[in-house]
DNA sequence: TTTACTCTACCTACTAGTAGGAAGGCAAAA
DNA sequence: TTTTGCCTTCCTACTAGTAGGTAGAGTAAA
């Protein structure tokens, strides 16, 4: 009982992992047949439209993601532990590569010739990620583990900017390593000295 | 007297606007062939290969990146001026959509699916620019302009990587002005309060 | 007369997408 | 129990159009 994926997620699978490699525009329906073994036909019952197949794969990833930031927040963590997780998971995708970028972000990149219905999904993603750093911000402060500099929304979108820029250079550099590097210290920076002065 | 440009700067322009919207695969010599009134060969003659135009393209990225650098060097500005000049300049042309997105940040985000030639000088970028902060934040903290929690190279990664992101979610979220709202922050923080402790 | 440039015309490989059929599972009707 | 028909899935074979790239001829200036 090994594979028991259903072909329309093993497309949705082979998919991502294009589109974090070469984006929208860098795979094709040849590519996704070649790699599960079947024909370019069979995608299109499955998935209609390149438009199509994209859009559900970023509604799953969005799902996936929410359920995710989720299930961190109801752990009962910390904000300073959720944060952790959060970029400690990315870290660990990089390093391994099993996803070395965030699908939502390669896409925004190309957010000017992408199909409307992908873009519309592609900047909910975005407000759902800056929503949820927020969140975790605002709560950090109310337990007086943050200090910020600037309003929680505006940190979020500092926070979220950190994250993709480092993943970006780490890519660029070819080394997995920069991304925590340059995260690291920008969620560091956020944690509020306690009274005694020391580091948590 | 108009347009003195000739036919491969042409090309190059253009071929730079369509790498800004869309990546190395969102773009074709049909789509530049069209965008300045000429033919699909006649762009080869000047570009053989598409990963050769590419290459010129980005050569002369840097180029001109460089220069444009070390000119805000020489000017004598202060490292803290240099620095908001450098932020001001991608501020511009993200809110006047002339280049709203830089060609290397595009072309990084592609890193694994471009032709190697491509990718060297791509990466060539990043290590010139990060050359370029470190160095800006290093004269500002031997003047005592800035004060930095880090080592000036992993600042300097940290403050690049913040600019790639800020200019992601502008994308992202079809907002222009995140851009500053992001990066303004970050580079204030790094300025070190004078002995009065007022703000410069 | 060479050089630089652009053209028409063409090539092969690949793009997303379609048409129509074969194989099998399932369920209601005979 | 068998037959009928539907549904899902995948297939072969195809379409029109686009990709990057080539061959060779025309043209104009140095």
């Amino acid at each position: 009982m090994k594979s028991m994926a259903s072909t329309s997620d093993k497309i949705l699978d082979i998919a991502k992992s294009l589109i974090v490699a070469g984006g929208y525009n860098g795979f094709s329906y040849a590519d996704i047949a070649a790699a599960i073994g079947i024909r370019k036909a069979s995608i299109h019952h499955h998935f209609p439209t390149k438009a199509e197949l994209v859009s559900v794969l970023v509604d799953r990833y969005i799902k996936q993601a929410e359920a995710g930031l989720r299930s961190l927040r109801e752990q009962a963590a910390s904000p300073a532990d959720q944060l952790q997780f959060y970029i400690d998971f990315w870290n660990a995708c990089i390093r391994d590569a099993s996803q070395p970028f965030c699908v939502c972000a390669m896409l925004a990149s190309e957010m000017q010739m992408l199909p409307e219905e992908v873009a519309l999904r592609v900047r909910a993603h975005f407000q759902g990620l800056a929503a949820w750093l927020t969140s975790v911000l605002q709560a950090g402060v109310e337990q007086g583990l943050f200090r910020l500099d600037k309003r929680p929304e505006e940190q979020a979108q500092m926070l979220m900017a950190s994250v993709h820029g480092a993943m970006l250079s780490a890519r660029a550099f070819g080394e997995p390593g920069l991304f925590i590097a340059v995260v690291a210290p920008e969620i560091a920076r956020l944690r509020a000295p306690d009274r005694y002065g020391t580091v948590r």
